[in-house]
DNA sequence: AAATCTCCCTAACAATCGTTAGAGAGGTTC
DNA sequence: GAACCTCTCTAACGATTGTTAGGGAGATTT
């Protein structure tokens, strides 16, 4: 890793900690092993870290919302396949493993929970990356499971919503609360599961 | 308001938006009209502010959760009195109005949310205060109104699980998001009458 | 071989940080 | 009237903040 990835590595561990603010140059310095100057060859001043972390971060979950696309053009599933493999599958794969989990996504959520209150710009991509998009992802993933006819077409709304909201306080609960550790990652595991076989299968 | 309960109301302000560490004595003590060495009359340090916060919000707590206990104490409801009436009256009266919606407690819960990564305590009333207690509370909401027999007991456990995991979202989503404004307010009061109706009348 | 580029250093700048010593004005108690 | 208590002030302290000027070692280009 160079040293400008280093400092953005560090940077983001602090800064989704203790915040923007209470984060020094000094302690990002410390903690790469360079002096100050040799931080400003790389960043133009102390915005610039953060405004590149949320750049790599836009780019990265560009890159989700297309491979999600990509997924749900799959062909319709074999009958007799239940139909909670799919919307687990998904969810799995591509909501959890390489976005909540992913431990640099994690902090960037972590940071901009506590930047969003005097960041405009943290706050609507906040509102964005944990309310807007799953929610329509999934509206999107379920609207075509309605069309193979496992769920009546009225109903996705709710189940969606509900599908939603449950996930959204786990993630809450689990993942954006405390340390991001192998316990609570299997905590939430189980929570989601429970509530998807029973709201599915039950 | 006296001198000190004025520096914590601005305190509380600041640090909720900003973050306790970004926050500086000078900040405070220009927006209460003093100088820095009246506040040192008041508190002992920087921390007792936060301390003394956290002790204020912890009693405020207290008195909600025994006044919650005398309200889940009351005689079952007349028969024919539709069972969704008791449930949106607690939810809106206490869990909403003196307590999510509370201007000190809407505060307060920012700044948890902005501190819990790195003050275990605060990360410890945060879940509290977010998760534990609301689902306690709903749970001995529920079994109550199940003993006058509107639910299947053994239903009971999901549904609290579904009431509680929408209004925490909704709570992330609207109370604990952006400035607090009317508009959240009544977006947030929409949402949740649609799902109670949907979920307990439709 | 000379010149340029890349990346890090030492050393310092003014501004701001949390905190404290000591004085003074106004009211209450001996 | 002297002593005391409550509350605020002026003025400063050492430490830390973000940032910059200028230099040097090593690799690459001319």
């Amino acid at each position: 890793m160079n040293t400008r990835d280093k400092i953005m590595d560090v940077a983001l561990n602090m800064f989704s900690e203790r915040g923007y603010e209470a984060v020094s140059i000094r302690d990002i310095c410390g903690e790469v092993g360079i002096k100050e100057s040799t931080l400003y060859y790389h960043f133009k001043n102390k915005k610039d870290i953060l405004d590149s972390l949320i750049e790599k971060f836009r780019s990265h979950i560009d890159g989700l919302l297309t491979h999600v696309d990509e997924i749900t053009e799959m062909p319709p599933q074999k009958k007799g396949k239940k139909h909670d493999d799919i919307s687990l599958k998904m969810v799995d794969s591509y909501m959890i493993d390489s976005y909540l989990f992913d431990p640099f996504c994690n902090l960037m959520l972590r940071l901009m929970m506590i930047e969003q209150f005097h960041n405009e710009e943290l706050r609507v991509l906040y509102e964005k990356t944990l309310f807007t998009d799953p929610y329509e992802i999934q509206m999107s993933v379920f609207k075509k499971l309605a069309t193979t006819g496992v769920f009546p077409e009225k109903e996705i709304e709710w189940i969606v919503k509900e599908i939603h909201s449950y996930m959204t306080m786990l993630t809450f609960k689990y993942l954006l609360n405390g340390e991001l550790t192998k316990e609570r990652k299997k905590a939430y595991q189980k929570e989601v599961h429970d509530f998807m076989t029973r709201r599915f299968i039950a």
